[in-house]
DNA sequence: TGACATTAGTTCTAATTAGAATTATTATAG
DNA sequence: CTATAATAATTCTAATTAGAACTAATGTCA
């Protein structure tokens, strides 16, 4: 019963996770460098498309990004017109932050290619099998936040 | 017929490879960090740990952590008197990084310390539930590898 | 209302990160 | 044997990263 549990080997499960993000993080990559934006800037950029703009924090949460991060990040969007930071008219802590027209142009040419590229790397897989993939990572996920919270509970 | 492969939805695939790597990052380094090192150290003292050392090289492959900052990370390694490097007596290109004594008795606490942190998070699974899920990270890992190789041919 | 806690962003520091250029050494082709 | 290619590390640069301390604005509770 307990055997189960302490033989239970879950050190390869680490090490694909890591191996497989970081070979995402390659293959994604590559190609977002080519396009003159680094990663970050990608995410940034991708996440405001076909948006009126949204704060920080909510940036931060949809992108992975520490808030003390994002703000360099923003900030090297804005020096490029990429984007721009407006006050937010409910509340004076926060900002909102939005493509310009370069950047909704850079956006509607770059975001599509990205896209077409990414996808160039599931040809062999079923939907069953992405429904299947995502799955377990969202279980996953959940695992880590769980134990994450547990222990500052 | 190629409706099934175009409509193949793999962005929330994706969303979940990085929040649930984003998720085991934060586990894991919380209590990395409380050890006084940070993810990247614990890495290599890990895989150093039980061995009679071994090159850069192999220590980036293993680690995944690229040549040019590996260099740093074995320096503060070596500041902290953890590590220590030597030259390769077979090949003048070559040096071995091996942990000190010092090192090893930091190894010995604190490696079984952080397996029983990171197994906490694996208290509901199966073993059948995490081989499935090892596999297809493995899968996953091997569809970003072929496709990088593929625009590299 | 007023003390106090929360929240949003910025700033600061130390470290990691990838990638490109460089140096030194080893391997290989002719 | 020599010119050239390949390999192992380092160095350099620009950017990201997490976390902590800080400021300003908003919420909350008595």
């Amino acid at each position: 019963m307990c055997r189960v549990m302490s033989s239970s080997n879950f050190l390869p499960l680490l090490r694909e996770l890591s191996s497989a993000y970081q070979a995402f993080e390659v293959y994604s990559s590559a190609h977002v460098r080519s396009l003159s934006l680094t990663p970050a800037q990608f995410d940034i950029v991708a996440t405001l498309g076909n948006t009126s703009g949204m704060s920080p924090k909510e940036l931060g949460e949809k992108t992975l990004i520490t808030k003390g991060t994002l703000t360099g990040v923003v900030d090297r969007l804005v020096d490029k017109k990429l984007v721009r930071r407006a006050a937010s008219a409910s509340d004076g802590r926060c900002q909102v932050v939005q493509l310009t027209a370069q950047g909704e142009k850079l956006f509607a040419r770059v975001f599509p290619a990205h896209i077409t590229h990414m996808q160039r790397a599931f040809a062999g897989f079923s939907p069953k099998e992405l429904a299947a993939a995502t799955a377990n990572l969202r279980r996953l996920r959940e695992a880590f936040s769980a134990a994450h919270n547990a222990r500052n509970k």
